[in-house]
DNA sequence: TGGATGGTTCGTTACGCACCGAACCATGAA
DNA sequence: TTCATGGTTCGGTGCGTAACGAACCATCCA
């Protein structure tokens, strides 16, 4: 009975409503400082500096110091991970929130994730790129093929990026259930997505927003037809 | 703020210590009485009853009523895999258990996880059935080629579940970081292997212990050598 | 019909911990 | 040097909740 790493340590850490808003807020992978999470997560300094030395003793957030500002972020995609598995839990078992807000919609067609694209449009993403045999799911990691290869440097993703296989990773979604182009060629994707001037980032929340030109080019650009899909 | 679903709740839920010893204790997919789980979480009946409670109320487990015994579950794979990511996030970041007792290396060996094998053996299991391209990788869902249909039947499964594309998935395991079969599929070969007499599970912990004779079966049946794989 | 066992309900206790305000320590700007 | 800002430390308060024992209900067995 006291085998294994011992979870609940780390799942009652994510279990307060502070803390949880605030690795919330670094879901996108980026640093934000102790003011800006104390901020968002509706408590005080004090608190959230207290929350998060909770969390960087448990090796959930790293931090860095830069002058007197104290940067705080994910120590790993592990971390986005495990919290996008308790979303979708929470999601199937039906316990949403109960001012689901106008931003909701937003988070579930296109989300940052530890700074690659999730929800639908990051779906569609990998689905098209599969679809075209452009990228293959290999036991447990993606495999890029050649045709990939020339056709995301096409695209503007820089070829050194294109070469490591690590780069190439599948993360499940908790607003659709089924999974999207994660690791550093995620990241590199959204971000030329971004370059492109397809999308910005919503000012306080991981929404990805797109404009009407930018929905266009993406859908010609990476299509998907689901009934083609098997 | 306020948008998605709130996975703090769930998190709560999972982070007290007797609630994850008792999921921990469900993890294998099988019913438990309240009066084992009180036992194994070492608390009282009355305090498992009102852990139970809470995690039935937030659709973590489901319970039927039979005679004066009342038979708790897990209410779906996602939660076992919730924990199996918790796990894998404790173990990164060196949270051990104090007492890491001498079940820990049998479970990391072989365990049951809701009904399927983990641990190295699972992972074998599903390398070897990669490695002679019995199974493909499809996008987001294992796909049995006819090769690995007629293998498995061979090995002794009904046709029937092998026929089901949904049957066949894939499962992050915490101990050696890398899929293992899973789904309907996944919990059948186990079922085989526990029939053909290879192992037994453990009487009070995941553990599945494989006799010396099964162990050298097993490692014919699914042979797999590393240097091989991509 | 009696006793035993599995579960639940209730009242109580006690511990943990999230939170705040105030004071304090840095760093950067005027 | 002086002021402002970001962050931390320290006491103290209060709420939430896990835990137990005792009593109660239901089921199975003798």
């Amino acid at each position: 009975m006291k085998d294994g790493p011992n979870f609940a340590l780390i799942a009652a850490l994510i279990g307060d409503p502070a803390r949880a808003e605030i690795l919330s807020q670094l879901m996108d992978g980026r640093a934000l400082t102790v003011g800006e999470l104390a901020m968002s997560a509706n408590v005080g300094r004090p608190t959230a500096s207290a929350h998060l030395a909770k969390l960087e003793a448990a090796g959930l957030v790293l931090s860095v110091r830069q002058g007197r500002n104290r940067y705080v972020r994910l120590s790993g995609a592990d971390v986005a991970h495990t919290v996008e598995s308790l979303m979708l839990l929470a999601e199937r078992t039906g316990h949403r929130r109960i001012r689901t807000g106008p931003r909701d919609p937003a988070l579930r067609e296109a989300r940052s994730c530890y700074g690659h694209l999730a929800g639908a449009k990051g779906i569609q993403m990998l689905n098209s790129l599969h679809q075209r045999d452009f990228i293959l799911r290999q036991h447990d990691r993606l495999h890029l093929r050649d045709e990939g290869r020339s056709f995301l440097t096409e695209f503007g993703i820089s070829p050194d990026l294109l070469s490591a296989e690590a780069a190439c990773v599948a993360c499940l979604d908790w607003s659709e259930r089924k999974d999207h182009l994660a690791g550093r060629l995620g990241s590199a994707c959204l971000d030329r997505i971004l370059a492109l001037g397809w999308a910005r980032r919503d000012t306080d929340s991981r929404a990805i927003r797109f404009n009407p030109k930018g929905l266009r080019e993406f859908d010609s650009a990476f299509p998907f037809t689901p009934h083609l899909s098997r």
